[in-house]
DNA sequence: TATTGTTATACTCTATAACTATA
DNA sequence: TATAGTTATAGAGTATAACAATA
């Protein structure tokens, strides 16, 4: 029994939940596959979509932002920098601080892959454009603050 | 600019598209937790959830399950197999094939995980009646095969 | 010979704790 | 003293290739 069909049981909530989680499960497959059609891991391809060109983080923020311990951040760094996508430059505020900029290979690059990710999977391109539009507007309500 | 403020250029497709992506970021920091409480790793869970009582699994059934190479799950398997919660069997047909079998310590804690898990989080729980059904109609339309 | 699963190896991610440089 | 980031260390996930047992 999948968890969609117990969850029919426990109401729309709980239904919809599972197959959110359903869907979850089958698109994690293909955001691997497209961090590595970029060699990046899926960590480094997290990072480098955080770091706007325009919104250089430091190593702490970007620490908060992926969720993990600050130590992990200077390995993910230390790769994307000697790929050339980013550099660490000192703040001028505080010279213990680093800001991490996008290079222009790097914001090429995080170009072309947030291109990707944002074509919609088959699930929703063949829905109709009534319900793509249902979706939208609840899934807006869903994620307002 | 968020995925899903660009996405809104785009057409409900994109956007709708961008707000999934941006609810499963929040939740996966709220999974890894549930993992942790039961001393369980994101793969070790997810192994755990696929291999029901009444269903188990081979080896390589499960390292497609998962989608990845059979020689990690080996490593999955053994830290499972090593707390107790599955054992491999011999299938009797076969001696090369190893059935993953849940204990019923696994057993209870697998449905103890799974019931946690499929608690619906706020963003779904604070929606309307009609919002949750809206919701649940269109995602089983877009993942029916 | 082919297949199932394991082992060996190497790299990445992850956390904790100790450390360096700066404040 | 306190903070930002790094280094050291250890455990887990991942893939590739070579291997053993079985078919």
């Amino acid at each position: 029994m999948t968890a969609a069909t117990t969850a029919t049981k426990r109401g729309a909530a709980a239904e919809a939940w599972a197959l959110l989680f359903e869907f979850f499960t089958r698109e994690k497959p293909r955001w691997a596959a497209l961090a590595s059609e970029f060699e990046l891991s899926m960590s480094q391809a997290h990072a480098l979509s955080l770091l706007a060109p325009d919104r250089p983080l430091t190593m702490s923020e970007l620490a908060h932002a992926l969720v993990c311990d600050a130590s992990n951040v200077t390995g993910i760094v230390d790769r994307l920098e000697a790929r050339g996508l980013i550099v660490r430059r000192p703040a001028e505020h505080d010279r213990r601080v680093k800001l991490l900029c996008v290079t222009d290979a790097g914001a090429e690059l995080r170009e072309r892959a947030l291109q990707r990710l944002f074509e919609p999977p088959d699930e929703i391109a063949r829905l109709s454009a009534a319900d793509q539009r249902a979706l939208r507007d609840v899934l807006r309500r869903a994620l307002a603050r």
